[in-house]
DNA sequence: ATGATCATGAGCCCTGGC
DNA sequence: GCCAGGGCTCATGATCAT
């Protein structure tokens, strides 16, 4: 993209706004993600019209105040500077957002037909409009929009909403509908989830949080559905041709789209029990269907996608739509050391001759904890533990079961064995002593997800912390079994994209499968588990580069192009997304991908995109 | 401020009965 | 096929101690 179209384009668009969009007074679950997405700002409670009405009694003429307004949002210092400037320079430079050019005089009719009995536009007007929405229309109208499109957006986003998002969310209705059409005879599903891609793959076009509004208005609408509004078409002139390009390359996708059968079952997406994915060692090869990989998810880099399995209905199937409808491998890791994980995987790699890490790890509880074998009542028949999760029971739990197996003697009553068994599956509790069960303990969790030991322990790092980050991390034996195949194709080493790295499970899979890391770039927020990463990368005496990210919202294609010049792209793409709002044990927030945490999957698949198509083009 | 501790269900899948 | 019951789950938020 050449940086003058930038420049051009963001004399329209470029509002250095002071909006508070964390303060949208919805209720709408939308509008949650529209502040997710959105960087937070300080708060402006001031309203347009009365800036609007204070400029021009400044003497500034009603065009100009309007521009400015549009341009800086309803920060009055901003729309000052901006005032100031246009006298300064004395042009005004043409609109150029504006396909269709309205003309002022007709919508002004248009409002007088909405509002016969109110006369208007002009200063003292302002104030004595009966209500805040009047006010708000009659802004709005003077900006150049339609009075069924204002009062759209204001019915949709509610009245508290900041102007500036109200434009955008005409101009994202407008644009909306306009594209819609372009998708043809697709079903709804079909339409909703091509405009979310586009969406997606925009955030790596923003140059201005202008841009990034008005994708919020755009994501959220092809969520929710949008108005139909038959005005004209503001769009800048850089959103629409990104916007153009990317639907003509979507609906190449059509063909594949419409020979897909229109099974209404498709929706949900089965998990295989047993849950052995494309196959496990030691056990019989499930019937497999054709795997079908699309040509344009095929071949190098390759990509390795995980999240939990018992994820909120229709969340596998909207993540398998994005990874290019590939079909989700689900495994639970109890097929491959003494503890269960179920999760799926959606990569592109080849699924024959796969191997597994050796020396394999212990596949049952006494042969991963021997030393806890003698206190194990006979009564207790766990032969694997349960998921490793986040959380650790707690003391007054394990005290409570060692007073009512004591107070039992040797037989305990067939209620309290079943009490205790079933806190003990619950919260994944280890007989240690005489009648005592306790948590595992953090280096016990590192064995049975097949990391190092002390792989978390010491450089600062917390107790509570250890269990927060191992819970979250890959199991490596499963992960390695699929990353086997890799071994053969890249015999001199590897460069690694680390999307979501966490501790470094992909990176420990790979080195123990003897795989040399030649490049990796890992993406991830926590310091503390960049230091985890980097330490093991130190103590193994890696030959090759380590390079962190932290954000992968901040990560541009301008950075990511920067990497692959050096070493020649990437040869994986592998990490999981945030799971937080997916996971059956969050009570608060198991809102799907619409959490604040999980929707980072839709990051996921932006930077999946990005380098395969900066790949295909090099 | 940071770490440790504790209490807090619901949703989804499976199964076994009819 | 339907339904009731059982089992499992990469967690969050409030509170307390240091």
């Amino acid at each position: 993209m050449d940086s003058s179209s930038i420049e051009s384009n963001s004399i329209e668009w470029n509002t250095e706004d002071e909006l508070d969009v964390d303060n949208i007074s919805s209720s709408s679950s939308h509008q949650d993600q529209i502040a997710d997405f959105a960087p937070s700002s300080s708060s402006c409670n001031c309203r347009g019209s009365n800036t609007i009405h204070q400029f021009l009694q400044m003497g500034f003429s009603k065009e100009m105040v309007i521009k400015a307004v549009k341009e800086n949002g309803q920060n009055e210092g901003a729309v000052l500077d901006a005032l100031l400037a246009y006298k300064t320079f004395e042009e005004s430079p043409e609109d150029e957002h504006v396909l269709d050019d309205p003309c002022h005089a007709e919508l002004a009719s248009n409002v007088l037909d909405v509002y016969p009995d109110k006369e208007i536009c002009e200063n003292e007007e302002f104030k004595n409009l009966s209500t805040e929405k009047d006010r708000t229309v009659s802004l709005l109208v003077e900006m150049g929009y339609q009075a069924e499109e204002a009062l759209a957006a204001i019915d949709r986003c509610s009245l508290d909403t900041p102007i500036a998002e109200l434009v955008e969310f005409i101009s994202a209705a407008q644009f909306a509908y306009h594209t819609d059409a372009q998708l043809g005879e697709l079903s709804y599903d079909n339409k909703i989830h091509q405009h979310q891609k586009v969406c997606v793959l925009f955030l790596s076009e923003l140059t201005c949080s202008s841009d990034l509004r008005f994708l919020n208005q755009l994501y959220t609408m092809f969520l929710i559905g949008f108005p139909k509004l038959n005005g004209p078409v503001y769009m800048s002139k850089k959103k629409r041709k990104f916007y153009d390009n990317e639907m003509r390359k979507l609906q190449k996708q059509r063909k594949y789209l419409e020979k897909q059968p229109m099974d209404h079952d498709n929706e949900i997406v089965h998990l295989p029990n047993p849950m052995v994915g494309f196959g496990v060692p030691n056990q019989p090869s499930p019937v497999l269907f054709q795997r079908r990989i699309p040509d344009e998810a095929e071949g190098r880099p390759y990509f390795y996608f995980e999240n939990v399995a018992l994820a909120p209905k229709g969340v596998w199937h909207t993540m398998s739509r994005f990874l290019y409808y590939i079909d989700p491998e689900f495994v639970d890791s109890k097929f491959f050391c003494a503890a269960a994980r179920k999760r799926g995987y959606i990569h592109n790699l080849p699924i024959e001759n796969r191997s597994q890490l050796l020396p394999t790890p212990p596949s049952t509880i006494h042969e991963a904890l021997p030393h806890t074998k003698q206190y194990w009542p006979s009564w207790d028949k766990r032969m694997q533990l349960n998921c490793i999760l986040t959380c650790i029971g707690s003391a007054k739990l394990t005290d409570r079961i060692k007073k009512a197996v004591e107070k039992s003697g040797d037989e305990p009553l067939p209620g309290v064995k079943k009490y205790v068994i079933q806190q003990c599956k619950k919260w994944n509790l280890i007989w240690v002593g005489k009648n005592k069960v306790a948590p595992l303990e953090p280096h016990e969790m590192e064995m049975l997800m097949g990391f190092p030991p002390n792989h978390t322990r010491g450089g600062g790092i917390s107790r509570t912390e250890q269990y927060t980050v191992l819970g979250n991390a890959f199991q490596v034996d499963t992960v390695a079994y699929h990353l086997s195949v890799l071994k053969r194709m890249f015999p001199d080493g590897i460069s690694v994209l680390s999307l979501f790295s966490g501790i470094g499970g992909a990176e420990v899979a790979l080195h123990r499968l003897g795989i040399p890391l030649r490049n990796v770039v890992s993406v991830e927020i926590s310091e503390t588990c960049r230091k985890i990463l980097q330490s093991w990368w130190d103590e193994t005496n890696q030959q090759g580069k380590l390079i962190h990210f932290h954000d992968i919202r901040m990560v541009t294609a301008h950075e990511l192009e920067k990497c692959m010049s050096t070493f020649g792209g990437f040869d994986l793409i592998i990490g999981g997304s945030p799971c937080n709002n997916l996971a059956g044990g969050n009570r608060s927030t198991r809102n799907g991908l619409e959490g604040s945490k999980s929707c980072l999957f839709f990051e996921y698949y932006r930077i999946i995109e990005l380098v395969r198509s900066m790949m295909r083009h090099r």
